[in-house]
RNA sequence: ACCCCGGUGGCGGAAUCGGUAGACGCGCUGGACUUAAAAUCCAGUCUGCAGUAAUGCGGGUACGGGUUCAACUCCCGUCUGGGGUACCA
């Protein structure tokens, strides 16, 4: 009998579909087990060898789970909104639902391939309106929110209007404009359309205008993370800054939090390191410099300037200070003298695209004419504008100190400005040093002090004098929230008279509507404004917001949806999200380290704090997993002629290097005849061979369709079986790590597994297992492997875990062993990782239940127990000789047969020994 | 520029808490079976030296130092690959 792996696993995929073998019940007195992968996006390429890398891991984690008696659940969905769906539409005039649809079942179909233990069911998309009422729903649970600093939780706004009309917002500084202020008498006086507005900057999910990244070539609006170096992520197209209507969440109430949850989670420390990088919190004073009046519009000596500093103690150093060109005050400061300079400067400036000034950091800037005063010596403190100071973090203004800031010191260098010296030697005159652990100089009241010290000292002494306070600040920004894009959700917002107003919750969903062409609407408008019969369609009058959701809106939930997938009267069932609670594993890439994990990480904290569910992480446990490479093959074609040279011959011409596809070479050898075949142009190419071959070159490079290099999984399941691919994705290294992906080594997997089934068939002989009682030996090659098989899956390591199955089956095969009672539970060890076989193995050797629910084998030390260890035995560190001594001998024992030994006398060469190491178990060495 | 992660045979990688470096697999070499091939099986495979051999001795985990009885593992510095951030005061 024959291992015929199409056959049993086509099957049994067959079986446990019409089983249901995989649905999963919320009503169980299991253990609950959440296992989760990122969804995907369902794009058009498919999926390649690198994607389904993640997916193993989590389905053989899942099904170790179930087998160890939890209630796992395992779901899996798309993410179906999205910009490439539009962007495809727009070239190709296919509706984006269309061929969303379509790469879902293409999906489905190679996902199917593999053997996941899915529970389809469950299967949602963010693009449904089933699921985007409930996207709208949480958008609406934020705008009908603000985050209390005094309770550090969200709270309803309707809250915060009680409070108002009681006492107005002294006790609640306004988050989005700080110099909002009123008693409970102006909040009575204000009317509906006022109010609504100062409400608004206080909601969590707010409209604003601000600065934001706009894609002309995209039409849209892009958040901070979808922009790499001033170009689009998607497509590089050039980013700029304009000033557009926009819809925010306001994640900045977050920060701290956000910061915190980090303590309670596992993630990497990369990863946690990035979160907080990106968050970027730091500690410090906000300082007031008093202007110096001028003959300008500046005549009054109240006007202050205010600087956001990490270094007070360095405020003897400030030799002139810098705004940025955004900066509210720089028509009325600027003195005559210098008003051409400064309207020329802001005009440069706005010039420079984000881009350039990213490309060429230029050192460039304007005096203003006026002065500050230093509030302790009373010095007087030019006032620069440049734009290396940003107008969006701290105040938008700085104090500069050359000698402690490398980019003030290039300032001052640049226009001659004096250089103060506050810190004596650590300061060479020649770069800044930013060093906490001088000894002040020039520095008044804290010459004499370290640093450090005066850090503490100098802001005491500002705040009380008034003139400073301790600050802290992020760089994090709020998140930018709507897209002025058709393809993703509505907003459940009508405007009126410049008032946003949000729908009721029996409006939703505000559904999609259809549109025949998608074009951008006027002035930054999304393309839904092209539909005017919809825009007037608000079923409480106005015009519909025309914009729609980011792709993060749907994902930032969908964890919560697959524990409640068809309920239409909420999003999930208080009892349900409780029951499955956070995501125990979640595995995924690292490039959503600073925007999904951090939304959907803010989402679960404000449901949380408005008490819809029950935890305010929600993934308790990331793995990431590593980047698949691929590698290409290279051909090299004689300059100016279709003749191709074998790579050890290529230099001997000049050549030019082209990309093959891999998917015609064997190892390294290129099948001619294919090749010729494969295009037109090479039809009657010719080929300078060695010894008979065309050898390629090959490289790793990232797998994609332009390398030629994409290995398409579906091609190794249908040569090796869905069992072999998954084990040697999981055998090519650690999950977590980056690794090229070699066809070649699959062999020795799929050599595995049949010579695995060869211990209970052979082709010739039929069964071959049997049920004689297992010697000792065999029940210690069984144990030893139960043993490492749990500790390798429970820490993910399955590459270890696959070469520790390779192992057993060497030692099986050299003890001749095919005993039931020994194969049987190994069996149940290998099901998670390669499902089909052992099932059919399983049914093979009688059993009537599925062995998807059988029970894991306990590991039984017993046979484990060793009375004897052949001990290694190093004189002085070097490893001499190996002797075989009991485990519970003494130390005394121990020394008396090591110094007794033979070899090791001859290395001791008569010294004496000073003492002798011995660490039980382990090893023994004698230092002499 | 700053921060983080890594660097081990021809290749992917193993060594889980500082205790026999190179497990397991690929590739390669030789052999068995075969008319032949595939498949399968057996043996060898970090490196230098000595030996017919068993084996013995030395070197070796990017490089240079250090801590330790003992370092791939910990510390300091350098080189190098990858990722993140991008004037954040």
């Amino acid at each position: 009998m024959e291992y015929k792996f199409s056959h049993i696993e086509k099957k049994w995929q067959q079986t446990w579909k019409e089983t249901n073998a995989y649905k999963v019940s919320n009503d169980s007195d299991r253990p609950k087990y959440y296992v989760l992968d990122m969804f995907p996006y369902p794009s058009g390429a498919g999926l390649h060898v690198g994607h389904p890398l993640g997916y193993i891991a989590s389905d053989i984690f899942a099904r170790y789970k179930r087998l160890k008696g939890f209630n796992v659940l395992h779901p899996m969905g798309y993410d179906a909104f999205g910009l490439p769906a539009e962007q495809y539409a727009i070239d190709h005039g296919i509706h984006p639902a269309v061929s969303t649809d379509n790469n879902i079942n293409n999906f489905r179909q190679q996902l199917d391939n593999i053997g996941f233990c899915y529970d389809w069911d469950r299967e949602i998309r963010t693009s449904d309106p089933g699921y985007y009422k409930w996207t709208q729903w949480i958008f609406l649970q934020l705008f009908h929110s603000f985050f209390n600093r005094q309770t550090k939780k969200a709270e309803p706004i309707a809250e915060l209007v009680k409070v108002f009309e009681k006492e107005g917002n002294a006790a609640h500084p306004c988050p989005g404009d700080s110099s909002i202020k009123f008693t409970a008498q102006l909040w009575a006086g204000f009317d509906q359309a006022q109010q609504m507005d100062i409400l608004m900057e206080y909601r969590l999910a707010f409209c604003g205008y601000g600065e934001v990244n706009w894609c002309e070539a995209l039409g849209t609006v892009l958040a901070n993370d979808e922009v790499i170096n001033g170009v689009s992520e998607r497509g590089g197209f050039p980013v700029v800054k304009k000033k557009l209507r926009q819809w925010y969440l306001r994640i900045t109430e977050y920060a701290d939090r956000l910061l915190e949850g980090l303590e309670r989670i596992e993630f990497s420390d990369a990863m946690k390191e990035m979160q907080s990088n990106w968050i970027g919190k730091s500690y410090g004073a906000e300082i007031s410099f008093a202007f110096k009046p001028h003959d300008g519009k500046l005549t009054s000596a109240e006007a202050k300037l205010t600087v956001y500093t990490t270094r007070p103690d360095t405020i003897f150093g400030v030799d002139f200070m810098v705004i940025a060109p955004e900066h509210d005050w720089i028509e009325t400061i600027t003195t005559p003298d210098q008003k051409q300079a400064v309207e020329d400067y802001i005009a440069y400036v706005k010039s420079r695209s984000e881009r350039e000034r990213m490309a060429e950091k230029k050192i460039s800037g304007v005096f203003t004419g006026a002065y500050v005063l230093n509030p302790f010596d009373g010095r007087e403190i030019p006032v620069w504008i440049s734009e290396y100071v940003l107008a969006g973090y701290g105040t938008g203004a700085i104090m500069a100190v050359p000698c402690g800031d490398e980019r003030d010191h290039k300032f001052a260098r640049h226009f001659n400005i004096p250089i103060t010296n506050i810190i004596g030697g650590h300061y060479n005159g020649e770069e800044a040093n930013p060093t906490k652990d001088a000894i002040l100089e020039n520095s008044g009241f804290l010459n004499g002090l370290v640093m450090r010290e005066a850090m503490v000292v100098s802001i005491d002494k500002l705040e009380e004098l008034g003139i400073g306070v301790r600050k802290v600040n992020y760089k994090m920004r709020d998140a930018a929230f709507s897209r002025q894009r058709y393809w993703g959700e509505p907003f459940p917002i009508a405007w009126k008279e410049g008032v946003a107003y949000p729908l009721a919750e029996s409006e939703l969903p505000v559904a999609l509507p259809d549109l025949e062409e998608i074009k951008p609407g006027v002035e930054g408008e999304g393309p839904l404004s092209n539909l005017p019969e919809w825009i007037k369609s608000s079923p409480i009058g106005g015009e519909r917001e025309s914009s729609t959701m980011p792709g993060y809106a749907g994902s930032s939930w969908y964890f919560l949806r697959y524990m409640d997938p068809h309920n239409d009267g909420t999003f999930c069932d208080r009892k349900v999200s409780d029951y499955w609670g956070q995501v125990d594993l979640y595995i995924g890439g690292t490039e959503h380290a600073v925007g999904h994990l951090l939304y959907s990480r803010m989402w679960t904290k404000a449901l949380y704090d408005l008490g819809h569910i029950g935890f305010d992480e929600p993934f308790k446990k990331l793995v990431n997993q590593g980047k698949i490479g691929g590698d290409s093959r290279l051909i090299y074609r004689v300059r100016g002629t279709n003749e191709f040279v074998s790579v050890g011959l290529k230099d001997q011409y000049e050549t030019d290097e082209l990309h093959v596809d891999v998917t015609i070479v064997d190892g390294l050898e290129l099948d001619v005849e294919a090749f010729t075949n494969s295009r037109a142009e090479y039809a009657n190419a010719t080929f300078v061979l060695e010894d008979g071959k065309y050898i390629c070159g090959s490289r790793l490079e990232k797998m994609g369709k332009r390398y030629f290099n994409v290995v398409n999984p579906d091609d190794i399941v249908a040569k090796f079986g869905a069992d072999t691919f998954r084990m040697y994705e999981m055998f090519l290294g650690p999950v977590e790590q980056d690794k090229p992906w070699d066809t070649k080594g699959i062999e020795g997997v799929h050599r595995f597994i049949k010579k695995f089934w060869r211990l209970f068939y052979d082709e010739v002989k039929g069964q071959v297992w049997n049920t004689e009682q297992p010697t000792d030996a065999e029940f210690k090659v069984l144990h030893r492997t139960i043993k490492k098989i749990e500790e390798d899956t429970e820490r993910f390591s399955f590459n270890t875990a696959v070469s520790t199955f390779m192992i057993c089956l060497n030692d099986l095969t050299d003890l001749k062993c095919n005993k039931k009672d020994i194969l049987q539970p190994l069996l149940v060890l290998l099901t998670p990782y390669a499902p089909h076989v052992t099932e059919e193995l399983w049914q093979l050797l009688g059993n009537t239940s599925s062995v998807l629910n059988a029970a894991y084998p306990t590991f039984e030390p017993k046979y484990l127990v060793e009375s004897n260890k052949e001990y290694p035995i190093s004189v002085n560190g070097k490893l001499r000789t190996t002797i075989n001594i009991a485990l519970d001998a003494p130390q005394e024992d121990v020394e008396r047969i090591v110094l007794s030994n033979d070899v090791i006398q001859k290395w001791m060469e008569g010294k004496p020994h000073k003492r002798v190491i011995y660490v039980k178990g382990k090893m023994v060495n004698v230092v002499i």
